[in-house]
DNA sequence: AGCACGCCGACT
DNA sequence: GTCGGCGTGCTC
């Protein structure tokens, strides 16, 4: 008797076997049609096997093996090593890591225009987007684009207009275009060409991976903001392209994907490159997995989602700005896809490069102990361009006037009149976080969260910037009546209206999540600011990560304090690697930046070591205290998160959990506490800390305790670990 | 997660 | 009498 086992999308932690007469071990990997309780469902066939251990009562027979894409085997032991890591069932992590379109059963059909890729003919280049009339817009910017980036595609053309595949077709019969095979054949340009002389320390960093380009190594590339860590980046994907290898690269978040995209192809234009994130379409999700897949693909860019690609040549994984929260996915399978791709490098035996101007203190532990190589870059790569100094505005004497400092204003004012730009970065997008009656003292917060909601003067709503909520702007405090209702604190959106106030000749811009989403184009924010058409920014975080602003003059800081006092322990690594990235982003020419900070305590030791541009004395320094306390990276940990209705029935859930563990040595568990954000979308949550100095201890015990909590009868809590917890 | 069964309250 | 509330239990 032939038997497969099915990972299904169920909660459960197993296989499912099922009969299949007709299968055959090679079946492993294809998709399945199998009988789940009262419906069908599509799985994929894990193992094939002779016996089972079910009963052959309960035992039932597959309907159909469907065998158009197979997962190939290193992909199944990555989705059985997450499973196994993260304590997350198996058919939940496969169906969790491949495009939602595969569960589909509709033969997953190859539209043949989507694996065109187009470029311009020697008549296409002879043709200025200006000359044509104002009527073939569309024509004009795809011409725009063939001339900037080399190649186009089906859904790049498709972002510039609905109706450009068509004009593109309509393009190709006037000769203009010819299509690109993407068929994996080695690109025409081997060595990529770049403009500027490398850097000593960029040849270092790229002779150090190259030597050992064939075996698997983490190197952690540690190079300040505009080192040009790209640069090594492309270097090293141009070898391992050479050898007509795959090259997976994953970036935080998805407004960095254009920028890396529009490098990455211009310097491999004839290179098929795709890129996965999740504002994909289902089917554009699946081709790009596809081409993935059939080796089409060589270049394979992509958030944390991406590390799930199958890639059957692949040669090396590029994760940048690997300091990045982002990387972890905070619901679900709680992976980190940096650590993912650490296994997978080790799996395959390629390396994997780590890059960031500020590592995570595990990334940099690893890398002063020598479980990772160490590559530093510690000069900008652009002549002449220096770090900007640092200063900071000591607000205890410095009064603020709608949270700005005189100096700062001035320091704005002067840049204003050198057309130079300038950027005012707070970390807090509405107008105000809290909004207060001044006689009652009634806060406006929110229903289903223990949060307060955040005024957005401009919608005329209160918002929870947790869960959504969002309710009108009240004229009259709700409880007293009285209409002296206070917006309190600064927000993205009150600094933009008092600079307006301060400046009023000046272009300002603010960017949030909310002015994106409403311009519905980062790409178009870029661009205005790359041409000179702002004056003054104004923005959240966004700003911060990863762009390159060759105008930029000055950057303000304010109430960067906050984290200061924050009760995790990871606080004030962020916000010294926040920093550094916001200083990073000015003084990229050979124009010099400066950088000017409000602060309460001039004098705490991250800001002198920021302004020394010291990353590696703060780094030793928090690494000392977490030494000392017994944190991460000198332990690993992990939460057991519980969600109930009630509070009483979680902590209930969690000491019953509690109770079940089995004291071990070297296990350290502590007493159940409600979560920092105690309230999320009408659920009270708390959790359980566990904690040990060796992660393969820690592993054998959370397998045993997992076995014996999916025991406990579920009343209404929902739970789940969270393994190498970021947020608490 | 679905989807059943099952046992109590308020309706045509 | 039965429609429907959601507690409990199972899915190879």
């Amino acid at each position: 008797m032939v038997v497969i086992r099915v990972a299904l999308d169920v909660p459960i932690d197993t296989l499912f076997d099922y009969i299949a007469p007709d299968a055959v071990l090679q079946d492993v990997g294809f998709r399945v049609r199998v009988p789940f309780g009262k419906r069908f469902m599509i799985g994929i066939i894990m193992a094939v096997s002779h016996d089972t251990q079910i009963s052959s009562d309960k035992l039932k027979q597959a309907e159909t093996i469907l065998r158009d894409i197979a997962l190939p085997p290193v992909l199944i032991d990555l989705f059985e090593f997450c499973s196994r890591y993260y304590h997350y069932p198996i058919g939940m992590v496969v169906m969790n890591g491949l495009p939602s379109r595969m569960r589909n059963v509709r033969p997953l059909a190859r539209s043949s225009h989507k694996l065109s890729l187009f470029r311009l003919t020697d008549l296409g280049r002879t043709i200025a987007p200006s000359s044509l009339s104002a009527r073939y817009k569309v024509k004009q910017r795809l011409l725009t684009w063939l001339n900037e980036v080399g190649t186009i595609n089906q859904i790049e053309a498709r972002k510039i207009s609905p109706r450009a595949p068509k004009i593109l077709q309509e393009m190709q019969t006037q000769g203009w275009l010819k299509p690109v095979s993407g068929t994996g054949e080695p690109p025409l340009e081997i060595s990529p060409f770049c403009a500027v002389p490398l850097t000593t320390e960029q040849t270092i960093a790229i002779s150090a991976i190259q030597t050992e380009i064939n075996q698997f190594n983490t190197w952690l590339l540690h190079g300040i903001t505009g080192s040009g860590k790209t640069e090594v980046y492309l270097q090293v994907t141009s070898l391992l392209l050479a050898r007509g290898k795959q090259v997976l690269i994953l970036v935080p978040e998805i407004n960095l994907t254009p920028q890396l995209e529009a490098i990455f192809r211009s310097r491999f234009p004839s290179t098929c490159l795709i890129s996965l994130h999740s504002k994909l379409t289902p089917s554009e999700r699946m081709e790009g997995w596809l081409q993935s897949q059939r080796g089409e693909a060589s270049i394979v860019l992509g958030t944390r989602l991406a590390i799930f690609t199958p890639l059957p040549k692949l040669g090396l994984i590029i994760v940048d700005e690997e300091h990045d929260q982002s990387f972890k996915q905070q619901d679900g399978l709680r992976y980190s896809a940096r650590d993912v791709a650490i296994f997978r490098a080790k799996q395959a035996n390629i390396p994997i490069i780590l890059g960031s101007a500020t590592p995570s203190l595990e990334s940099y532990h690893n890398a002063i102990t020598g479980r990772f190589r160490l590559l530093r870059m510690s000069t900008r790569a652009v002549k002449n361009a220096v770090l900007p100094p640092i200063h900071y505005i000591d607000t205890r004497t410095h009064p603020l006037t709608e949270g700005l400092s005189e100096p700062l204003l001035t320091a704005l004012d002067n840049y204003l009149n050198l057309q130079r730009q300038s950027m005012v970065f707070i970390n807090r997008r509405g107008y105000a976080p809290v909004l207060l009656c001044k006689s009652c003292a009634w806060l406006a917060s929110c229903p289903r969260c223990a949060s307060r909601l955040v005024v957005h003067l401009k919608q005329k709503a209160l918002c929870c910037h947790y869960c959504g909520h969002n309710e009108a702007l009240p004229l009259a405090c709700p409880q007293c009546g009285d209409q002296d209702l206070m917006p309190f604190g600064h927000g993205t959106q009150r600094i933009e209206t008092a600079l307006e106030r301060f400046f009023p000749n000046a272009r300002i811009l603010r960017v949030d999540r909310d002015t994106i989403r409403r311009k519905g184009d980062w790409q178009t924010i870029l661009d205005t600011i790359h041409d000179r058409k702002v004056d003054i920014l104004v923005g959240t975080q966004l700003l911060a990560k990863g762009h390159n602003f060759p105008h930029l003059s000055l950057v303000g800081v304010l109430n960067a304090d906050a984290s200061l006092y924050s009760t995790d322990f990871r606080a004030e690594e962020r916000l010294f690697a926040q920093l550094m990235q916001v200083a990073g982003r000015t003084g990229r020419t050979e124009i010099a930046g400066e950088v000017l900070i409000q602060t309460e305590f001039p004098d705490h030791p991250l800001y002198g070591a920021l302004r020394q541009h010291d990353y590696d004395a703060y780094a030793r320094l928090l690494l000392k205290e977490r030494e000392i306390t017994l944190f991460p990276p000198f332990s690993y940990q992990a939460l057991l998160n519980a969600e109930a209705p009630e509070m009483t029935m979680a902590l209930a859930f969690l000491n019953d959990a509690n109770a079940l563990a089995k004291p071990m040595n070297s296990i350290e568990i502590f007493d159940p506490v409600p979560a920092q954000m105690t309230r999320l979308k009408g659920l009270e949550r708390a959790h359980l800390l566990v904690q040990s100095p060796s992660r393969k201890r820690l592993q054998f015990f959370l397998s045993e305790w997992y076995t014996k909590l999916r025991q406990i009868p579920n009343r209404k809590v929902r739970w789940a670990l969270d393994v190498d917890p970021l947020e608490f």
